[in-house]
DNA sequence: AGCGTGACAGCAAGCGCTTTCTATGTACGT
DNA sequence: ACGTACATAGAAAGCGCTTGCTGTCACGCT
């Protein structure tokens, strides 16, 4: 029924052995003999069965990346650009390597059956990207987990994601505290005192991180912070529509709404439209991440650019072993603030 | 080193055969065995061979999602409905399935190349998103392995692509034609008769087919088209924008500009303020799909609203043999004309 | 008492490949 | 002319799992 090796081999007037050698490369074979199996393999359709030739070598070419909402452009271009690097067909890389993006949805329960079955797959590396879940436990089996398949050879970088301490991986975390104390700080330099925060959900690292750079730039200005001014949410744009009908509610006087991220801010400039008041004239509004279309709002929006793709591609290359990983296996990428049109001082 | 069936077998006193049968479950094995198994399974932290167990059965969990670029919410939305259904883990089905997106770049070579190597994986099903590549070898290539596939036992299914004839693959194609037709009608009602239109990048069936259904509506109203008011780009804001300019040099006096998407139409809006003129007061502008984002747009975007996410889970339990398939193998999709404040009559 | 019948468990034969070790040439140095 | 070394090809032993088939009991029936 399916061709197998054996076929070629038959067909070819070699061993199997020598197929297998033509294929993998890494071998000398006589340049006739390559020419009489590469032939048999066109004319007979063969195609490697990567189970057997993966449980025979003890190794395989499956990458994995995980992602937190494949939905969202924020992983979808860190996915992309550390899925370039990776290889997947075309790539830079040499040997073609399956790089797969696995969706989590946030769930821990998720993240965690994902890499069992790339534990499974026996993957060669896998690359999870965005913020981690701060649940004690669910840390701990994270942590496990991971050690488990650094210690079986697998590969494991973690992009944008704080560091896993004794696990192994080698961690590219974003500055979220930096960058959103920056952002905050711009605001309060510009004259606000009365700031709503739109933090995203809880017990995530990201959300916390972005959260206390704005409360440290706050603190440092001396800006006592109202309970009523933060509000929860998730990381969507129907998420900030919501949470800014409700800061606006708690406290109509805000003069400035900064969002957990660019699609969160959205959500709040949209709300603040609906509500009547104009941007950035009566409220400013930041974001975060910079994703393509926050320069496209009216007015477009101030934000921190983080350098998804470049990350991304740094994270991919050190998955495969192609640029040397950062000292004590961690590195900090920088935000950059973006000033737009979205703030102002407050009144005009 | 690693744990094999063999270890958990010896450390629960019972056959190998029987470990691998409590493992899936599909044999009638005695509750206090099963229980002993389990222990061991868990006190040897025993994770299963993948590729093994992938080659020892001739099957194996991996689904893969081919898509073009994962870093537009096109796919992303898809992705994630398609994922969500196939189960992934914790998906609604009951295997664990792995479901991988793969990331072609839009390139033909990638697109092949991936679909090797979910061959190569014996993968239990494929789901090709988004438009085909119309270059006929390119065509031919693909059918063929497609073909190959659904022999395989793989199945084939297309989510927003055109059927490939004899392929055995099952199709749910967007009925672009119709889209693009509705989305020029609203604006030749409204009064336009000089539109301008910036397609996506040719050799693409999407790209095709909106123009088409643009041309129809055209001719349907007896208007007779410039060559000048159409350009060809990518499906990006960056190209919307540079199509944009080009467009308004050929002919200053269009009313309307009809983009291939809405990350297009994004930058054509950002065109025309640049360029000083008012939507939709001195220039209409509409776009097509429906993201998200659209929404946010100011003014708001006049669109063609697909059912991606819809179109995306159905493909995934169609893929997983959970929904009956289409009588013909073929079910066309239609979109929604959704009006919005990016477009209005010429000149107020 | 004898035996058919389930319900389980184990044996062992692969699945299709990789890779170590061995065999066969061939070319060369002396 | 003979031994040595190199280049190349093959034989065969797995890799870790699944599964058809073959037991082996313990029942319950006639």
């Amino acid at each position: 029924m399916t061709v197998t090796l054996a076929d070629v081999a038959a067909r070819a007037q070699v061993s199997p052995a020598t197929v297998s050698r033509v294929l993998n490369g890494n071998y000398p074979v006589a340049a006739t003999t390559r020419e009489r199996v590469l032939k048999a393999v066109d004319e007979l359709d063969y195609v490697l069965n990567g189970p057997a030739s993966a449980l025979a070598a003890a190794t395989s070419d499956l990458v994995g990346i995980l992602v937190n909402d494949i939905a969202d452009p924020f992983f979808g271009i860190m996915a992309s650009a550390i899925q370039a690097e990776i290889g997947g067909p075309g790539g830079r890389a040499g040997g073609e390597r399956l790089a797969v993006v696995c969706n989590t949805g946030g769930s821990p329960e998720r993240e965690l059956t994902y890499l069992t079955l790339l534990q499974r797959q026996r993957a060669a590396a896998v690359v999870l990207t965005g913020g981690a879940i701060e649940d004690a436990p669910h840390k701990a089996a994270m942590n496990a987990k991971l050690r488990r398949l650094a210690d079986a050879g697998t590969r494991v970088v973690l992009c944008g994601r704080p560091q896993a301490p004794e696990t192994g991986a080698i961690a590219l975390t974003f500055d979220n505290r930096g960058g959103g104390r920056e952002l905050t700080e711009h605001l309060i330099r510009s004259g606000h005192r009365r700031l709503g925060y739109i933090a995203g959900p809880r017990e995530r690292t990201t959300t916390r991180h972005r959260l206390e750079g704005h409360r440290d730039a706050l603190a440092a200005h001396g800006i006592e912070e109202d309970p009523r001014w933060t509000v929860h949410g998730r990381y969507d744009r129907r998420s900030g529509y919501e949470a800014t009908l409700e800061l606006l509610r708690r406290d109509p006087s805000l003069t400035a709404v900064v969002a957990a991220n660019d699609s969160v801010a959205l959500g709040a400039c949209a709300a603040l439209r609906d509500s009547g008041m104009r941007i950035p004239d009566e409220v400013s509004v930041a974001g975060f991440d910079d994703l393509p279309f926050s320069i496209d709002a009216v007015p477009a929006l101030t934000t921190v650019r983080l350098p998804l793709a470049e990350a991304g591609a740094r994270a991919g290359r050190i998955a495969m072993g192609r640029e040397e990983e950062p000292p004590g296996g961690i590195t900090s990428v920088r935000g950059e603030l973006v000033v737009r049109g979205s703030t102002a001082g407050p009144r005009g």
